[in-house]
DNA sequence: CACTAATATTAGCATCCACTAATTTGTATC
DNA sequence: GATACAAATTAGTGGATGCTAATATTAGTG
């Protein structure tokens, strides 16, 4: 009737032990849970080198606004690296980031929807 | 101003190829992108064997059906597997659901919140 | 400095999500 | 069959989420 959606804060450390682990997993795996944040990630990872957020945006098909928040998401999360070079962002994938997408991609062998 | 939060659906397939992939990885995180599947999860990879609906409900701090609806999402993202036996359900974690947690838990090596 | 380009941030809102409570289904045991 | 227990399903709802549009910041360039 009032309590929903677990109390618990998701960020924000105090509970028992074991639970800035279990905020770090629900952080890594709810960034990635997402279509436009999955496809950017795939994106990055798909390319050679680092990506700035205009390349990205011109192949997600959303706002400027919502891949600069979709990176920092990522980034936050640990998935993506950033860097700065002039007025541009380059981002790239963490060997988390990765290793993620590996083993995802590589469990669809042959099961189709 | 009227089409929001992406038009495509995320399941349903008819897009461009490597969009079953897309569709696919997403499920699986957004899978576990919530902290009671992905505390559930984490209970039964803990646990020895498999686990019933009932062991987990008494740990997770949610209703029964809640505890059901996230097993049932959990085991369509293909990170659990499940065996009945008489009345009961049993699930145990899938390979792709062992690799992705060990993956997520062993980045944590030392960056507190 | 004014101007432009690249990105980040913010407010606002339509939609989605995760829960509870109630009900239903399936399986034992009497 | 009747009863009881385990689990799944459904309807309904408050809060979270992901977007757009607008604005702010930061960095080059004339």
């Amino acid at each position: 009737m009032s309590s929903n959606q677990r109390a618990e804060p998701i960020t924000g450390e105090d509970g028992p032990p074991g639970d800035a682990e279990l905020a770090h997993g629900v952080r890594v795996f709810s960034a990635l849970g997402n279509r436009t944040r999955y496809e950017a990630l795939r994106l990055i990872a798909d390319h050679d080198g680092d990506v700035c957020v205009c390349e990205l945006h011109a192949e997600l098909n959303v706002s400027q606004g919502a891949v600069s928040q979709a990176l920092s998401r990522l980034h936050d999360a640990g998935v993506l690296s950033r860097r700065k070079d002039g007025r541009w962002r380059y981002y790239g994938v963490t060997p988390l980031g990765a290793t993620l997408l590996e083993a995802v991609e590589s469990s669809r062998v042959s099961d189709d929807v």
